[in-house]
Formats: C-alpha cells, structure tokens, sequence
RNA sequence: GGGGGAAUGUCCCGAGCGGCAAAGGGGGCGGACUGUAAAUCCGCUGGCUACGCCUUCGCAGGUUCGAGUCCUGCUUCCCCCA
C-alpha cells in the first residue's frame, strides 16, 4: 500500500518500520519537515463512549510514537464533532449525544492519554484541546461564509463517506455531511492555533483528513500533511478488539487489567509481531527474536506482548499481578485473589444457591438457560471438576481452597466466588 | 401520481403447503485435539418459578379451533412507468 521511500526522519521511520502507515500526503516534504524540527501532530477523538478501546489504541500509540521522535502531540477531544455525528464507514445514522453525555465522556476518556503521553508546557509536551471551544462559537452564516465557499459539493460528493451511503441509498443527514467541514476546520484552527501541520488517524479518515490538509494549503498556504494507518485486523481477518464480551475497553472500569492482559495474551501467533510492534516499545531487534519462536514457543512472545501492553495502560505492577494471576490459574491450576471474582452472602449460601444462578451472577452466562446449556455441554466448573447439573445447589461444601468457590466457564474464563458475611 | 416487490429468531445473511420456538449458513459460545494459537471434528445458539408456561417473524386490526403463512389498513425500503 504505501510507497515505501527511505525516510531520514526518526519518526517517519519508525511509523514506516513498525507497521503504522497506510498513506502519507507530502512524503518527502512531510519527512524533511520531521528531521529539521519539532513537527506538531494531532488526532481526534470521538467522544461517542466512556471510553476508547483497542480499536483507537493504533492512534494513541501514534501520538506516543511522534512523542518518543521529538514531536508535538495535540489529543483533540471531538467535543463539537461529536454533536454532528462521523458518517465515515457508517451505514447508518447514529443516534446523537447530547452535550451532557458527550461532556462526561470526555472526562471519562481523557485518563488514558496520561499513561501514554507527557503533558505539559514545553516544546514537546502534549496538549489536550476540545474542538467545541471554536466548532460552537460558529454562526451560521459566518461559518458558511468564512469556510463553506471552499469547499465543493461535487468533491464533497466524491468521498467514499458519502458515497457508499449513496450507492446504498441509505439516507445521509445533512448534518453528517458537513462533519467533513467541521473536521477541515479543526485542523486549520490546529495550524493557526498550535501551529499543527500533521493529522493523522485510521484509513477511514483519509478523506477528511485530506479536506484539511487543502484548506490550510489554500487559505493559509501554510505545510499540512496526513498520514493514516491501516485498519489493525486480525491473521484470520476479523476486526481486532471485537470479542463477544463486547470491546475490549481500555478504562480499567469498563476492563480489568486482568482481562485487558488476557485480551493480549490469546492473540493468534500469526498477530505476534505485529502486535509487538504496534502495542508496545520494544525495540524491534528484540520482537524480531520473540517472533521467529516456533511452536509453543511463542507463548513466550505472547506473555512478553501481554505483559508490555498492559504495562503501558495500567502500569507494571498491574501487568505483572494479571501475569502472576494468569500463570497461577493456568500454569498452576491454582487461585489467586487477582482473578475477577465475584461475593456471596455466607446466609444465601448456608442455604444453597442453583449454580446456574451463580453463574449469571458471576458473568460467565447471560441468562440462567444460556448456563444450563453450557452446563450440559460440559463447559461449566465448579472446582476444576464439570459440573454437567446447573441446578445444582451449590453450598458451603463446595468451598475449596483459599476459602473460596472457583468457576469456570471453559478454559480461560475464570472467576472466584468469594464468601463474605454473615 | 400509477404498477410491482421486500421486511423473519434483538449479531448478520436467509428458507418458510394455515399446526412453528420456525430449515440452512455465517458469527459467537462450549467440547475434543493442541500450546490459553490456528486448522479440523462434534455440540449448543429466545426466556422462565421448566415433562409445563411465556414472548418472538415491520406496525395495527381481522378471518380461523389454530396465523410467520390468508384478508384490511399503516410505516419504511427497493424496482418499473409518469
């Protein structure tokens, strides 16, 4: 996909080496740019949920990567875009927000740039803006004087965004079709602003990246560049992070740095390297020795993927409880408080719960039918043993080792049910 | 404006003579095999106070012992004519 000229500067490099470029506008300009001096770069985020998830984690890492080689990273909140709606890869209007919940999403995601960017006042500190703070301050008819005049609709129809919904004949609001405006704008108050000359982010956005990058060209004749990364999928070609369990969150209250850890560690061996190079620092020589194990070697590189991305979202003592956890529970056979678990009143079990109950409440099933069936299918148990009956009343005679009851639903979902009260 | 078609299991696609909890895929989950991988094979894939009960086929009515299936009206989408 992408041209593969040589770089001379460290952060285009990087990008090129690690696997994160999809397209780039300017190349060479782009590169000499980079290697002469600070380059100010941002990203935009939606603030559709309470938080992001693995699939903005490329993005994140981006901004960490510009960063580590010397440059600006600039986090946009979408505050304003939000309002409007992305219809990019979208086939369907999407419900909007309003400002309240956009607000406290916002709040909610902001915690995670913390462990992956340096804030601060200096040169290469990172910043964090709002696009409401200029997006809402807009008239209307100032808006379409000052910006609307530069921009076709006979181009704007171009865009795949618009395009695919109007091959498909799905409606396409009038509101989602000047986000592609909003988010021009956004870059060129950047560039005024901060003087912000690189935007990056998914494939996805190229086109309204692109809109940017010619408005700041031709209004303010100032150097603007894109640059977008692949979309991350899996060896076996399904969009990474989707599990049925829902995303994989990256807000420790929405995932556990447990299963934040064992997210990483199922990773398919085909994905390790690449992994290892997108989601964690370490140098490449070093992944390349971890990605050429063979057979069960590369659980090995999985730990090795597991523990460094975990480290880099919830810190290093958390990555290293969810890998003590994890080598307990499978390497051991043995329990450790740091698995997810769940409590029961000693009163309700004196008098004996239904496992399949136990189950529900536990997460393991999302009903008590779904739990007798995966019960009768043998992937329920109670203490290591299957437990095919989920009508079972399970009482204090059940309690094992560590005073607690151990479930399981299949191999790795494991959860302790911890005994408290009365 | 006129004519013709479509909407199915709350993940998706899709079959469905008036007896239907509804064929078949995909996806997902579980089992076996492995290495907490992939591939492969097997099972499951509406809920519950469970040999029964309840809720499901765009929406609202109707015919019928009985409706996803027939009738009427409505909504949305697609195709053709103007």
């Amino acid at each position: 996909m992408s041209p593969a000229p040589t770089f001379t500067s460290a952060f285009l490099q990087t990008l090129q080496a690690r696997g994160y470029v999809h397209q780039i506008s300017h190349p060479e300009e782009l590169d000499q740019a980079a290697a002469a001096g600070v380059v100010s770069a941002y990203i935009g985020f939606d603030a559709t949920a309470s938080s992001l998830h693995v699939g903005n984690l490329v993005s994140v890492m981006l901004l960490r990567r510009l960063q580590q080689a010397g440059g600006k990273p600039i986090v946009l909140m979408g505050g304003g875009t939000t309002k409007v709606g992305d219809p990019s890869g979208k086939d369907a209007t999407r419900q909007l927000l309003t400002a309240d919940q956009i607000d406290a999403n916002i709040d909610s995601i902001k915690q995670v740039f913390g462990k992956f960017l340096t804030f601060g006042d200096g040169p290469t500190d990172a910043v964090m803006v709002n696009n409401d703070a200029w997006l809402s301050r807009f008239g209307y008819i100032e808006f379409l004087r000052d910006y609307g005049v530069h921009f076709t609709v006979n181009r704007m129809l171009t865009f795949d965004s618009v395009k695919t919904r109007l091959e498909r004949e799905q409606p396409l609001t009038f509101i989602e079709f000047n986000y592609m405006l909003m988010q021009a704008v956004d870059f060129l108050e950047l560039s005024r602003r901060h003087g912000c000359a690189l935007q990056m982010g998914g494939s996805d956005q190229w086109g309204n990246i692109i809109n940017g990058v010619d408005l700041i060209r031709r209004v303010d004749q100032r150097p603007a560049f894109a640059v977008t990364t692949p979309l991350i999928t899996t060896a076996s070609g399904a969009k990474m992070g989707k599990t049925a369990a829902g995303a994989v969150w990256l807000n420790a209250d929405r995932l556990s740095p447990y299963d934040y850890w064992q997210f990483w560690r199922n990773t398919e061996d085909a994905d390790v390297g690449k992994f290892l190079r997108l989601f964690t620092d370490l140098p490449l020589d070093e992944i390349a020795v971890l990605e050429a194990l063979e057979g069960a070697g590369i659980n090995e590189a999985k730990k090795v993927l597991a523990n460094e991305a975990t480290a880099l979202l919830h810190g290093r003592d958390e990555a290293e409880r969810a890998a003590e956890a994890a080598r307990r529970a499978f390497e051991d056979g043995a329990v450790s408080g740091d698995l997810p678990s769940i409590d029961i009143p000693a009163a309700a079990l004196a008098a004996g719960v239904p496992l399949a109950v136990l189950a529900v409440d536990a997460g393991l099933a999302p009903s008590r039918s779904e739990a007798r069936r995966l019960a009768q299918g043998g992937g329920l148990r109670v203490n290591d043993k299957q437990e095919p009956d989920a009508q079972r009343l399970i009482t204090a005679a059940d309690i094992g080792e560590g005073g607690m009851i151990k479930l399981a639903a299949g191999k790795k979902k494991i959860v302790l049910v911890k005994i408290v009260g009365p």
